[in-house]
DNA sequence: TACGATACGGAGGACCCCGCCACTTAGCAA
DNA sequence: TTGCTAAGTGGCGGGGTCCTCCGTATCGTA
């Protein structure tokens, strides 16, 4: 396809910026429609720049997760995998927990059918980045037999989920990973 | 206030009924309107019935949580306080990750304001029976330190929606569960 | 400048939640 | 049995959302 027009350029670049602020003051369900209101644009752009809702939750935390990645990357070259582990986790958790909607977002497409899952979908990006840090972590023997990077991210998201109306979700969710990570009940 | 009369518990047993149906097929965001109209009764009733939502989730989900209610309380009498704990906690993750909008519900008032909070709200109810259980469970030192009923139901809630939509949703939440209670990094 | 493809916005349909109000009907009392 | 009364009901209208279609304005180029 032929390069994009200089207006449809300009009201993505709107509506990103607008979806952004309304996402993080309303959740996963922002109404599509108050978007297209503020960004002064008619509700059928907003669908052509965000065919689904998920797309548009996709872009909007597009850079928080490509900051996750980083972070991720940035770990990976510590001598202590379980302490870089330990970090990334703490900084996964602390996002899905501040960021309104993001964990219901990683939750929907970590649900979507493989088929329809894109390379670059955020729970895949994170998958990536994160699975040589538990890699890492598994072979230096830091981390219980069998357990993958999704199984760490769906109990994070799922943290996430259960503390959203808490009167502190970070803090809240942060002390919740501890006790999975040291275990609730660690059997005789 | 008198009696109610007997129309009305009619309807509201109909309601009732045709309300659990919707909600094991549409999950905790069934429509109201439609459940209205199968159960042949104008909107209003419904409200009438069910002033919010969550009171609706609330009737649908009562004898369910009942239920695991009874379960925790016949187990408080074993001998192995660990095992009781265990067995409980599968059961309750079981119904949360089998049964659509339980989950949601459960969340919904471990968020409502505190003043809101009925005495017989699911949470209250859960969090009441499952108590003793926590707390023998504690006192014979095989719960972490400082682990209370709300933060293993908390958890189990969470990843209960975590697996939503996973293809099998009960077996992975149960082995979540075991990963959760073992420790995902039990440390040096 | 003129043209064709691209992107736009508004209208309209379907659905939903919600509150209001006039009407029906169950249940009590005479 | 017959009224009476208030509890209970249903439908309508308002406001909101999502989504699709189609005529039109705009951009980029020839």
């Amino acid at each position: 396809m032929p390069v994009q027009r200089a207006d449809a350029r300009r009201n993505y670049a709107r509506l990103l910026a607008v979806a952004v602020e309304e996402v993080a003051a309303h959740g996963a369900d922002a109404s599509l429609e108050q978007i297209a209101r503020i960004a002064d644009v008619g509700s059928a752009t907003v669908r052509r720049h965000f065919p689904t809702r998920h797309a548009l939750l996709e872009a909007v935390f597009r850079e928080r997760v490509g900051g996750l990645c980083d972070h991720a990357r940035d770990l990976t070259g510590r001598p202590d995998s379980r302490a870089a582990l330990l970090e990334w986790l703490g900084a996964v958790t602390a996002s899905a927990a501040t960021i309104r909607g993001l964990a219901t977002a990683l939750t929907r497409d970590l649900t979507a059918d493989p088929g329809a899952v894109h390379e670059h979908c955020a729970t895949a990006q994170l998958t990536e980045a994160g699975d040589p840090l538990v890699r890492r972590a598994a072979a230096d023997g830091a981390l219980a037999p069998g357990v993958t990077v999704t199984d760490v991210l769906t109990l994070i998201t799922g943290i996430a989920l259960a503390t959203e109306h808490h009167p502190h979700p970070a803090a809240e969710a942060t002390r919740l990973l501890g006790l999975t990570l040291a275990g609730i009940s660690p059997g005789p």
